[in-house]
DNA sequence: GCAAGGTC
């Protein structure tokens, strides 16, 4: 029998080829610098002995477009929304798809049996179609039935080999539902552009080599950065009030917090201050309170989460954090880097991992004392799971300077991470001392941290001890060692960091672990937000084009849909996931939903002056700023 | 010249 197995990547099918074949393979060229075709034998469970080829291709192949009629220039934009769409080969500039799609055409020719290998997601099941779509041209037993799904989120070898031996059947729900996905991009993706494009460009308001594109992430996240500017702007300071108290014992002056904090009022803080400075020995405490407090350790490492702290704990980019983990991940280092869940299963074995850090010089010791003095803690489980990957985990250990700079940091990040869900909270002491002057309340805290615990090895977080509280008795008259009024000012929101950009991306479901970074990218080329430096932070702020480009569509739009909001791709979203469940079909969701854009690019383009005012109106009110 | 999603 032979068997034509087939990865998203080359890097994957040579992983997969090392391990099934136990190091013996051949490796033979395919038409495609990048991919190799491997040759080996393995034994299939209800096969036997097979003769196994296994490629990759290189992410998608095949490419949804319009047909030739439909280019830009030859139609009305708003036929987009019901021109048929087109299924083929992709057209990339050193023909990479068809020089993969030829190689699969050849391999696949004498083969018994497909198996993808493709990576356990949505794009992956659809990667996995455009494949057997691709084998079955030339070989009719390659159908959905001659077609083997492996299953598998990591690169350990039992995983792997688990995998080989247990395969499932592709799941077209999910393919449905990526199909749909493409309809949608497409259709309000060129329409939008095109008209946006054709308005600004009639009216001499951007460049003739100029695009204004509109995509359903694109907008979205122009938007987030939009309404934190307005906000930032629209921002007026109000000046407040509040009273600082110091009360002196034992020799230590300590500082207590009013309880009614921050007052817009100015003659009531200063009517109550007098009362206060009328009555100096009135004071007394109240309360002298001790409760435990602990800080809980952090939650299985998600992609977004990993970018977050990249870019926190080491002003690392997202794309750079994620570029990393990926390579980090086909060395076989750690787990696939690409999800949303943050609970591992029930099943794992998660000591074994920890097991396997106990060499380490740095954490080693760490690792030895959860792993083989019980304190080892069953991590705390989040509420997501996307039913393809578990959380990101050390798979095999390595020694850091193996590696690069960048992959140093993340590999030493993801260890410390997963050491630390493993462990025990950090507990300790808060203290609280009530005082009671004149009828109004104060207080101060100090906390004693007592158990590190998972703190110790998740270096990137401080928690440490206050001064120490010196000894009060409840019920004792309070030294009052000075008491003033100060003068605060509410301060604007900060502008836009990456970090909470990401964030807000990922909560609101706008574009996937990997595609976060480019979204942000692409507005940043059509000059729709710029990065700026403020202080010590990095900060976007939008063009003139960009905020145009939002409150155009909000007043063009606003008693309907918002194209700008991330209200449509949610509710796309969410759809996608139902047509996965097999709940609905694509069907359903096209006849729901593309009416809903049609009517918005139909009131769009009715309205398109204003779109070009606006512009005009927003470069005026900024140039009479500046 | 246009989208978003894979991948390099």
């Amino acid at each position: 029998m032979k068997i034509l197995c087939v990865a998203e990547k080359n890097s994957i099918a040579k992983e997969v080829t090392n391990i099934l074949s136990g190091g013996s393979s051949r490796t033979r060229d395919s038409s495609y610098k990048f991919v190799k075709n491997y040759d080996f034998t393995y034994n299939f469970p209800r096969l036997g002995q097979c003769q196994v080829t296994m490629t990759a291709v290189s992410g998608h192949i095949l490419g949804t477009d319009f047909g030739p009629e439909y280019a830009w220039g030859r139609c009305p934009p708003g036929r987009l929304f019901d021109a048929p769409l087109v299924t083929k080969v992709a057209a990339d500039k050193d023909k990479r798809s068809q020089k993969i799609h030829d190689n699969i055409v050849k391999e696949s020719r004498n083969a018994d049996k497909l198996m993808i290998w493709t990576d356990c997601d949505r794009e992956g099941e659809h990667i996995g179609w455009e494949i057997m779509h691709i084998a079955l041209l030339k070989n009719p037993r390659l159908n959905h039935l001659g077609t083997w799904r492996a299953q598998f989120s990591h690169l350990e070898p039992a995983h792997i080999v688990a995998a080989a031996r247990d395969p499932k059947l592709l799941d077209m729900r999910l393919v449905e539902a990526v199909e749909c996905r493409k309809e949608f991009d497409l259709r309000v993706g060129l329409s939008f552009t095109r008209l946006l494009t054709n308005v600004y460009k009639s009216r001499g308001l951007v460049g003739d080599k100029e695009v204004v594109s509109y995509g359903t992430c694109q907008f979205p996240t122009l938007s987030f950065v939009v309404d934190r500017y307005l906000r930032v702007k629209n921002f007026t300071p109000e000046p407040f009030w509040l009273l600082n108290v110091v009360v002196e014992r034992n020799g230590q002056k300590v500082p207590f917090t009013w309880s009614r904090g921050n007052i817009f009022d100015k003659a009531f803080v200063a009517i109550i201050y007098t009362q206060l400075l009328r009555a100096p020995n009135d004071a007394k405490i109240t309360h002298v309170g001790t409760s435990p407090t602990s800080h809980y350790r952090p939650f299985p490492l998600t992609t977004v989460e990993l970018q977050k702290c990249c870019s926190l704990f080491f002003k690392m980019s997202a794309k750079r954090a994620l570029d990393a983990a990926e390579l980090l991940y086909t060395a076989g280092f750690i787990s696939y880097p690409r999800t949303e869940t943050d609970r591992f299963p029930a099943n794992m074995d998660l000591l074994s991992y920890v097991n396997k850090q106990k060499q380490d010089a740095k954490w080693g010791a760490y690792a030895l004392k959860l792993a083989d003095s019980g304190a080892f803690r069953q991590p705390r489980a989040g509420k997501h799971d996307d039913k393809a990957h578990p959380p990101i985990y050390p798979v095999k250990y390595t020694k850091l300077d193996t590696l690069k700079p960048d992959q140093q940091k993340v590999y030493e990040f993801v260890v410390r991470r997963y050491l630390a869900c493993c462990s025990d909270d950090a507990r300790g002491f808060k203290s609280t001392v009530n005082m009671e002057w004149c009828k109004e309340q104060f207080s101060a805290t100090g906390v004693q941290v007592t158990e590190r615990n998972y703190l110790d090895v998740y270096i990137y977080q401080l928690w440490q001890s206050s001064q120490l509280l010196p000894d009060f008795q409840q019920g004792q008259a309070a030294n009052i060692h000075s008491a003033k009024v100060k003068e605060g000012k509410t301060s604007p929101p900060e502008y836009m960091t990456e970090r909470e950009l990401i964030s807000l991306m990922d909560v609101n479901g706008i574009g996937t672990d990997a595609t976060i970074a480019e979204h942000i990218d692409k507005i940043i080329q059509r000059n729709y937000i710029s990065r700026r430096k403020m202080g010590t932070k990095e900060v976007f702020i939008p063009t003139s084009l960009g905020v145009a480009l939002i409150q155009a569509f909000d007043a063009i739009l606003k008693d309907r849909i918002s194209m700008s909001k991330p209200f449509l791709r949610r509710a796309l979203e969410g759809l996608l996931q139902k047509i996965a469940r097999g709940e609905i079909t694509r069907q359903d969701v096209v006849n729901q939903l593309l009416p809903m854009y049609k009517e918005a690019f139909t009131e769009t383009n009715r309205m398109s002056s204003l779109l070009a005012d606006t512009f005009t109106e927003t470069n005026r009110r900024i140039s009479e700023n500046t």
